[in-house]
RNA sequence: GCCCCUAUAGCUCAACUGGAUAGAGCACCCGCCUUCUAAGCGGACGGUUUCAGGUUCGAGUCCUGAUGGGGGUACCA
């Protein structure tokens, strides 16, 4: 798609410009016009140049050889263009040199922007779904890779001229907060966050651990009377303990015996019945059903339960740095959908079965079939996303709707997209499902029941203990304990911890290594600070020395160090690197951006002296230019939730 | 069983959507602080892009198959 180009700001997209010049000098030689595909790329280190064209593509057009064609198309953008300062032609390849005085003119051109980068409005709605959490559990690691990926696109859908709306459906309902509520009745006694001393949302979790005990052990009583009757299971002693040598057998993958081979069929069969006949969870379930019915001594605890998980969250949020437009309670939408299940009936995108449950049959999707009502007519998880989806487009009338969900759910939103077309919803086309893989530690997967979870709050914490250690190390700083250092702390913390997980592709799988996570040196987020903090520094002492910097000191420079050259390309490219972050819903274009310049920074800030050097005009160049790298980097590290300090 | 995702340097990740001799960081080794912040910079080492075919001027990228890893799979959310 082509975007818009202004004129009056040729150079602020050096690219855009090159490419409509490449595509005059090709339609004014070869009398075709291929505008819309045309596209430069960035031209290898190896070669001079920083953009490249390729003409092989268009060698049954122009009939010639691609080196030819590279040729006689250089000379041509070099007539037209006063950006070209020469070219070179390697194979098909045409390399586009850009003039020193042209750089220096971009430079001008991106100073005086309000702030470079960022698109204009381009009229289009999006709402952005993420976190989600459920409120019976305080939230761990695998939250925060979807808490900084759904802000971040938040972020760097704005910079590509959305409205954004960011949205968290909370799951407040439903019969794991009844397992909390149950345990909490039986054995907490009382207790609240404040007299535990524990923030709300863990408080909660512990009674979810607790429920998850006793009706283990529930479980186990039971299937000790039984176990007489499974002649295989008989002879055990303790089916607690034998369970539990089975699963340490298989951890290590060591053989299991046939004994214990014969017994686990039965054993399972006997635990999934024993899972029904605990009384804890036929408890849990009524409790539920109590809460349905507006039960009012089920209801006032539950309000009081969400009420301390909604504090801790809050803290949880704040020290995130994540923010939310718009909360949605699964409490008030479960009930949703139940229409647009006769809607689908009648349109016959549903099917009811004998027993009155109604299924969508996609198999002609390669779906298979989906039930969206049981037959006892009650909502499922689906029925409740297509009620949702349609309050919020009434809501906010969305162009795009992200939900920024794990891969493990990757069926369910194909189904519900598929689903919401079918319904005739012509908002289904702006759907999309920002699938993000797993967290996984060197131990391997995150498992509750294994203790293995990765707290979000203890995590957030050390990071910002680690920053403190490390910066004590350096000795950077005069008072360790002033609000300004603890300030930096959990700013270099978050850093190191956000852009660790946003620099990963999110679909890919990804592992945290935590010792790899607190490192602060090479692709981190507090090594992309530092390069900030130092250009301030060097800005500070400037401004104290009252160099000049502006663009009619620098305008008239026509030679720039190499180094110089390698940063403007980068910088130049910032636009559209926000644009494609954009188009993917990927944080880490930006990170990797971000990366990128700051590397190339830091080689000119070592090769070039910028205080001492002695020319005006080029020690103003320098001082703009440095200037530029700092607020584009703060851009950029905003984009990832990422704050830059002034001075570290 | 069926469906989806994934595989790149010892490890963690890139590769601008099919372009040139596949790049960074970590780890290991060697250099650089009497000059603007050494949380930095340079250099060395490291690759049959899991395997086998195919498509074309050109394949890490696309298609087919195999293998390894992960996830999902009809009244859970």
């Amino acid at each position: 798609m082509p975007r818009k180009t202004q004129t009056t700001d040729l150079l602020m997209n050096l690219e855009q410009a090159l490419s409509t010049a490449v595509a005059e000098a090709f339609e004014a030689l070869y009398g075709e016009n291929i505008a819309d595909q045309v596209a430069l790329q960035p031209t290898k280190k190896e070669f001079a140049g920083t953009y490249t064209f390729v003409t092989f593509p268009y060698s049954r057009i122009t009939k010639e050889k691609p080196d030819v064609a590279a040729q006689r198309m250089g000379e041509k953008v070099q007539e037209s263009s006063d950006l070209l300062s020469g070219f070179n032609v390697v194979k098909g390849f045409l390399n586009l040199e850009i003039g020193d005085a042209a750089w220096v003119k971009v430079l001008a051109s991106i100073a005086q922007t309000e702030q470079y980068g960022v698109a204009e409005p381009i009229g289009q709605k999006v709402m952005v779904e993420y976190s989600s959490p459920n409120t019976n559990k305080p939230l761990h690691l695998g939250h925060l890779r979807n808490n900084f990926l759904g802000y971040s696109v938040s972020q760097i859908m704005d910079a590509a001229g959305y409205e954004v709306k960011k949205v968290n459906l909370v799951n407040d309902r439903g019969i794991h907060i009844c397992k909390s509520m149950l345990a909490y009745q039986k054995y907490g006694e009382g207790e609240t966050p404040e007299s535990a001393g524990i923030k709300g949302d863990h408080l909660i979790g512990k009674y979810y651990v607790e429920f998850d005990k006793h009706y283990k052990a529930q479980q186990y009583e039971w299937m000790e009377t039984q176990k007489a009757n499974h002649p295989e299971l008989a002879s055990i002693e303790d089916l607690r303990e034998f369970k539990k040598g089975v699963d340490d057998k298989n951890k290590t993958k060591q053989p299991l015996s046939d004994e214990e081979r014969a017994a686990m069929k039965p054993f399972k069969e006997l635990q999934a019945q024993a899972e029904k006949e605990a009384t804890l969870l036929k408890e849990a379930q009524e409790m539920l059903r109590k809460w349905e019915q507006g039960d009012e001594d089920t209801v006032v605890l539950w309000k009081q339960m969400n009420g301390w998980v909604y504090d801790g969250f809050n803290a949880t949020y704040n020290t995130m740095g994540v923010t939310f437009d718009k909360f949605y309670y699964e409490s008030d939408t479960y009930l949703l959908g139940k229409d647009l299940v006769e809607d689908g009936l009648s349109r016959e995108v549903f099917y009811q079965k004998d027993d009155g449950s109604v299924w969508a049959d996609l198999s002609g999707d390669n779906l298979d079939q989906k039930l969206v009502l049981r037959s006892d007519g009650t909502s499922v998880y689906m029925t409740q996303d297509m009620g949702t989806s349609d309050l919020k487009f009434q809501d906010f009338a969305f162009n795009k709707s992200i939900y920024v969900v794990g891969n493990e759910q990757d069926y369910h939103f194909q189904v519900l997209f598929t689903i919401m077309k079918k319904l005739g919803r012509e908002y289904a086309d702006g759907m999309y499902h920002l699938s993000y893989g797993m967290v996984d530690l060197p131990t391997g997967k995150m498992k509750s029941r294994e203790g293995t979870v990765v707290d979000a709050d203890d995590l957030m914490a050390e990071m910002q203990q680690t920053a403190k250690n490390y910066t004590a190390e350096k000795g950077k700083i005069d008072d360790p304990d002033s609000e300004e250092a603890q300030a930096l702390y959990h700013m270099l913390g978050m850093a190191a911890l956000k852009y660790y997980l946003l620099r990963v592709d999110p679909k890919k799988r990804m592992l945290f290594n935590p010792q790899e996570s607190i490192e602060f040196q090479g692709d981190t987020g507090p090594f992309i600070q530092y390069t900030h903090a130092r250009i301030k520094s060097v800005l500070r002492r400037a401004e104290q020395v009252g160099h000049a910097k502006d663009v009619a000191t620098f305008g008239t420079l026509t030679q720039l160090h190499p180094t110089e050259v390698e940063v403007m390309a980068l910088l130049a490219r910032y636009p559209d690197k926000i644009q494609e972050a954009a188009d993917t819903y990927s944080p880490s274009v930006v990170a990797q951006f971000a990366y990128d310049l700051a590397k190339e920074y830091n080689r000119f800030y070592q090769e070039v002296p910028i205080l001492n050097e002695v020319d005006a005009p080029t020690l103003a160049f320098r001082l703009a230019f440095s200037e530029q790298v700092a607020k584009t980097i703060a851009h950029a590290m905003q984009l990832l939730g990422i704050q830059v300090p002034e001075r570290m």
